[in-house]
DNA sequence: CTAATCAATTAGTCAATACTAATGTTTCTG
DNA sequence: CAGAAACATTAGTATTGACTAATTGATTAG
């Protein structure tokens, strides 16, 4: 078996739809507890807080728990894995993607 | 459960780090029979075959038979759904990645 | 203090999947 | 033609993983 690059976490955590999902509510919509989570979701509550685990293992979304509640937010660095390794393989589709291209220099803007 | 979109697909494929390997190979190696990436791989040419199978089916690697030799390529616009997921997250990453400039001179290097 | 609320965790179930071993199919070779 | 070689496919197994239901722990409200 090969070792477990952060890129390995990072993919596995958004290859499921449901936790892909919750990473992309959080990424649009700031700070949401668990309740609004689960309520966007199709899945239990239980369900939920499992994905969130993995998400936070992976670097891609953190915690500020207050009182009762906790809020999650999206943690962009914890994209860079998967910019890193899609960046490998520059020369790869340098050519035929001038997508990312400019949306890097949009972004460096 | 949700819909199965392209970058799903592409994800999973991409999330088995043994089937990673294999579209990495590829990627750096042009055109490689299934023999070696058997043994390039830990696992049995039953199990490559198989991995191959889901990453043509997601969109990331070709086949060019040739006798009974079976080359294998990696198709670079089987990435774009990963790209066009990532670059649908512009906004998210524009102020908040510090990585960024760097990765950006890097690649346009 | 007691109820209710929010979230995490646990145990258990079911489906998906990564794998091996074996076989099938095609193609090449002696 | 017979055997070997390359790859695909199949059946079977074991592991992983996504999920629910239920429980627990902590905080807030009445």
């Amino acid at each position: 078996m090969l070792p477990a690059l952060p890129v390995d976490a990072v993919m596995r955590a958004l290859a499921d739809p449901t936790r892909r999902a919750v990473f992309e509510q959080l990424a649009r919509g700031g700070e949401v507890n668990v309740a609004e989570l689960t309520r966007a979701s199709g899945v239990t509550q239980g369900a939920i807080s499992q994905h969130l685990k993995s998400l936070k293992l992976a670097g891609l979304v953190a915690e500020r728990p207050q009182g009762r509640n906790v809020f999650y937010r999206a943690t962009p660095d914890g994209l860079a894995p998967l910019l890193d390794w899609l960046s490998h393989y520059d020369a790869f589709w340098r050519d035929r993607f001038a997508n990312l291209r400019d949306l890097l220099k949009e972004i460096d803007s």
